[in-house]
DNA sequence: ACACCAACTGTACGTCATACACACCACTCT
DNA sequence: AGAGTGGTGTGTATGACGTACAGTTGGTGT
């Protein structure tokens, strides 16, 4: 019946894209993916996303657990599936205006919109660049912002990129800021435990109280700069002016895998002195213990 | 002996902070945190933070799982310290510079050379504002590139969280890129998926390439951004010009936790409608089973 | 009519974090 | 010196989890 059908793809993005193979024989299927994920959400709404598994959306739903795995391949396919339903199409309006800046802001605060609806989404890891319709539907209309812009294609996807980034770091911060009591106490035992001697820098920054939860700060600066960011290269692509490039890192001068492989070692080369004096300790230990036990 | 305790503070921070309560009956402690911590890491290193469990970490140590809760009252004590530790102080070399640019780009990279070392802090949760002493470390060097800055307490810290958060996204979106034969894939997988007529604006992105593992793209076009949209900032406020508000955003008039109350609403409501519709459902399944569940 | 396969159920397994009870030990106080 | 106490590492147990596997039942294509 469903003439769409690829085995090749995985089961969750079949599914979020429909075009997973449905199958003609068998019992009438009494639940479908749309009700699991539905349930899921919900709870994952009401108690975090920890507190959706498959025996609870199942339960959920009066199902039991091993029903779920006919509709879904395994659990990460059904989050999968939540980030893409909770995620939502894009607002259409955002896209209703003529200015870059002004669309980009009503992205990102559409996009805030949602995590303060599903703080859960945030706890999705990141598993690759979207490739589920709604995921790209908003970046589509993201594009679409930039549309008049002189920007390159690269350019676009790369400001669209740290656009998102911006958003999911910001929703986390409010999220972690939401529980003021918290961020007051631990403001307190912070002060106590540091000294202006120690941070010389922070800590007059936090007398001044520039970790309190948003007050008077502007309350948007994230993303204020990085528009400002934007507008600057736009400015600078169009009045051709190629983008002033970064000072190179000398440990740059390589391709990011050779790059990412130094890093690697430069860092595990400084910290490799102290763990093999602490692998010897532990070696040492394991030793002491064996011939312990032997003495036994 | 050590006159430094604090019950009051999570076990974690205490430690974290060589302020823990160390005991002095009982018989001689075989292991130490910091043995514990960097057993964690170790695997960490080699498997991802998932191979990472109490049972994993005691074995590699040779003693028993439950041994270890005699360091940590909890395993997210031991995630804690594995972030803190993992972090590591921060290159000293980052504030040997007179410009502040310069400083944020070596900070910057100085952080993206720690994640590329351990790709596994990606995967700590963030609990809160920083409060450990490395992760204050990072901030308090980061302040003190700003430091002959015109731009406010407040400002610094926020100019070092959206740098945090960039290096983070950074560092997500390289690892995602690492393994080039599934982007590859995927792209490949996508094109077949997405029409032309659906994405008008992202095809021929995708078409352009502007999706591939980064060839010509300026590489370090986030941080680019970022850093343009901080000394845009610091022009606007030592020329004496107040920032420009973001134009308001007429669900955005309240405090934050009413705008977030609000968009939860907002959203629920455009969803409310599905949902409801589909909780219908699911109690028709159900009901519809309890009364076969009764013939039968 | 029959064969086959699919939908849901039930049970089982391995892993995990962690509670709790033990046996043992060293410092402290008498 | 001896007892008491609170600490050590160990062993066992529990409940939650994801999911493999083996029924049992029921629809559909032949």
């Amino acid at each position: 019946m469903d003439p769409l059908e690829d085995d090749s793809l995985p089961r969750g993005i079949a599914l979020a894209w429909g075009v997973a193979a449905n199958p003609q024989r068998g019992p009438k299927r009494e639940l479908n993916i749309e009700l699991i994920v539905d349930a899921a959400i919900q709870i994952a709404d009401e108690q975090g996303l920890s507190a959706v598994s498959m025996s609870s959306v199942a339960t959920a739903l009066g199902f039991t657990t091993m029903s779920l795995y006919r509709y879904v391949t395994a659990k990460d396919d059904l989050i999968l599936l939540m980030q893409e339903v909770g995620m939502g199409a894009p607002p259409l309006s955002i896209a209703e205006t003529s200015d870059w800046r002004d669309g980009l802001l009503r992205w990102y605060r559409a996009v805030l919109d949602v995590f303060a609806a599903h703080p859960w989404i945030l706890d999705v890891p990141i598993v690759g660049a979207p490739n589920t319709p709604n995921n790209l539907a908003w970046l589509e209309i993201g594009l679409e912002v930039l549309k008049d812009t002189p920007l390159d294609q690269r350019s676009r996807v790369a400001a669209m990129l740290l656009l998102s980034g911006q958003s999911r770091w910001e929703a986390q911060i409010a999220r972690n800021y939401m529980r003021e009591g918290e961020v007051a106490a631990a403001n307190a035992a912070l002060a106590t435990l540091m000294t202006p001697e120690q941070f010389p820098y922070l800590y007059p920054a936090i007398a001044a109280g520039a970790f309190d939860a948003d007050a008077d700060n502007p309350f948007e600066f994230g993303v204020s700069r990085v528009l400002d960011g934007i507008a600057k290269n736009i400015a600078d692509v169009s009045s051709g002016r190629p983008a002033p490039p970064q000072p190179p890192d000398p440990n740059r001068e390589f391709a990011r895998d050779e790059h990412v492989k130094k890093a690697r070692e430069r860092v595990k080369d400084a910290e490799g002195k102290l763990r093999d004096a602490r692998q010897k300790e532990r070696e040492a230990i394991a030793k002491a213990r064996e011939r312990a036990a032997k003495l036994q």
